[in-house]
DNA sequence: TAGAAATAGCACTAAAATAGTGCTAAAATA
DNA sequence: TATTTTAGCACTATTTTAGTGCTATTTCTA
């Protein structure tokens, strides 16, 4: 159907949520109490998060995690691809392992699709989720 | 991961195969030895899109399905949203069924990000997935 | 008119991906 | 030393997706 994964969604959720308040530690406690989203899942999410230098952590009461970047300077495919992988469209995906590549029609002018795809999460950035930052719409796509 | 159905991928790879055969029908046995796919899986996709007007079918000997439109008058999106239902990005799409869309600070957000991936399918079409037509690039998406 | 080729339709099973939980360890604080 | 918090791993449950079985119906052709 062409979704995001809830590890995706929860993580946006925290991150934008994280975004409006910097320089600050939240705790996991703290986010899932505003966001009510579960607990523990946040936790393995953010753990993540913190492994790929978004985020900083510090354990003990008073800990949590904040934002070790500006909202505005991380886009939003990193945030995805840091939680569920790679995008890949298709099967297709020119990586060798497509078993019917050879009669595949289409995978050259999908991985053109799946590339504007990418550049839409490329252009939009965390602080475009944040309700602080005054929601700039991006220069609508020209076509 | 954010990808496409097996029955998007597969309905993308029939209807650019048709593409390139206009006025011809072709049955589900001759596609499935062109493209290597489920045989049986690939005639749900074909039912399904023939009835959403994309392909007009025929039975019997000699029969199969055949392309009712242009190529270039088909938006991917529309393929993509017979096979595996309306593009909904997150839970929060809006329609008042998530749980936590009071507290949700992305939900406007996501719906211009989502809003964005929709109009990337919907200038895209079938077109541009078939080998014949001449892979007539996009223009650039203006950032 | 019989038989074969093809789609139509429905329901079911299998497999894979995702969502979520349990538990223990380690660190920091008071 | 007790409490709060992250770290890490492995496991279960749920949902979605992928794929199959079977029968009916239509159409063509011999």
């Amino acid at each position: 159907m062409l979704r995001f994964t809830r590890r995706s969604e929860y993580g946006l959720m925290a991150l934008a949520f994280l975004g409006e308040r910097p320089g600050t530690f939240c705790s996991v406690r703290e986010i899932v109490d505003h966001l009510k989203i579960p607990k523990r899942l946040l936790a393995e999410v953010l753990k993540d998060l913190s492994h790929e230098d978004f985020l900083e952590s510090i354990r003990g009461p008073g800990g949590g995690y904040r934002l070790l970047q500006r909202p505005g300077n991380i886009p939003l495919v990193e945030i995805i691809t840091a939680l569920d992988g790679p995008l890949r469209m298709t099967e297709c995906s020119g990586d060798g392992d497509c078993e019917h590549e050879a009669a595949c029609v289409i995978s050259s002018g999908i991985s053109r699709v799946s590339q504007d795809i990418a550049s839409v999460l490329e252009k939009h950035t965390l602080a475009d989720l944040t309700s602080t930052h005054p929601k700039t719409p991006l220069p609508a796509i020209q076509v």
